[in-house]
DNA sequence: TTTAACAGTCCGTTTGGTCGGTTAGTGTAC
DNA sequence: GTACACTAACCGACCAAACGGACTGTTAAA
């Protein structure tokens, strides 16, 4: 048959399925929840899970890289290409960190949990690599470089404010609104 | 004598080095550390730490509240009470959270630590509480909602990145600059 | 002498990780 | 096409270490 039938084993079907449990739960709960938590949330033993990442080391840099690399997908896919001017790459950030995607705030919330507070050098040059290609891109956007750093980080600061119940959604869409403004001229 | 000499048992210095200490080793290291290297980094023992926090809750709710109460103080030692203009609250605030007082990034980094991904729950009506006391502050200080709410998460995510080797001190300072003229008029 | 600020020890629970066993998938020979 | 062999996905029981917290002892302060 050409539909892709249902197995009860599927190395790849299993470890998605560890790894965005993983994310959702961490988002929730912490970094600190256990393996059996997660193993047990995702339906699978922690044996299981232990086949399939060797150690929660493991376990936590893969669920960071792949939130990193979610991460890049949902700006880019809030990049309107039909744009021609300065701050197209900079408008895709913030319409995707201040949107309403669950998907990306569990992604960005990842990614910042453990970029700042999580384990210490858990997978450093990735995370410098990762820096810099930010760096790189926000550099070539065409804005001046204070109100570039200033739009970006209040993006960042809202997705954070996000997981918190203390940012009210008017608050949002009206700060959402203004960030947008400030990518365009006049910027003094 | 009128100077207080340094005994060797002293409730309140004792309790204050416990709380210092667990609030930069909380920073440092995540939320996950254990009492007993709290206590070591105190120079007390497991047990003198219990005698004066008496569970684990007890010592996070009394950082949280320490650092909170501390954000208070260090934006209310930033404002420039000489400025009659709108804006000066939040100027306070990106001064205070660009700065580079290591006393106030660890307070911040807590705050935001407990607030968003700590113990759920942990001390919720004191949050509550406070959360709404900054929504009061930044909307007495006159500027229009979007601008304020803008200014006060860029100062944030920029607080929340001092904490990783990703943001360079000249970033920084444009960033912190740009912010400051953004409480300026025009606003359009 | 009394109080309380500690130190030191112990215990039940939880955690990350290991290990041997079980069973579903897959190639191969007939 | 089916029987067989082999690989690996997955389970369940287990262990040592670490943890939070309770408890008892000790000693500086009042």
């Amino acid at each position: 048959m050409s539909t892709p039938e249902r197995r009860t084993r599927d190395k790849e079907r299993t470890r998605r399925a560890i790894l965005d449990t993983a994310e959702r739960v961490f988002t929730e709960r912490g970094a600190q929840v256990s393996l059996g938590d997660i193993a047990a949330a995702a339906g699978v033993t922690k044996g299981g899970l232990m086949h399939h990442f060797p150690s929660r080391e493991a376990l936590v840099q893969a669920v960071y890289r792949n939130s990193a690399h979610r991460m890049w997908d949902e700006v880019r896919a809030h990049i309107d290409l039909s744009e021609n001017r300065p701050g197209k790459f900079t408008r895709g950030y913030v319409r995707a960190l201040t949107g309403d995607s669950e998907y990306l705030v569990g992604a960005f919330s990842v990614t910042g949990l453990f970029a700042v507070l999580g384990p210490p050098a858990q997978d450093e040059e990735f995370s410098r690599r990762d820096a810099r290609a930010w760096d790189e891109a926000f550099a070539a956007d065409g804005l001046p470089e204070g109100r570039a750093l200033a739009i970006r980080y209040a993006a960042e600061g809202l997705a954070t404010a996000l997981s918190t119940p203390y940012l009210t959604p008017e608050q949002l869409t009206v700060a959402r609104a203004e960030l947008l403004t400030l990518t365009e001229p006049p910027w003094t």
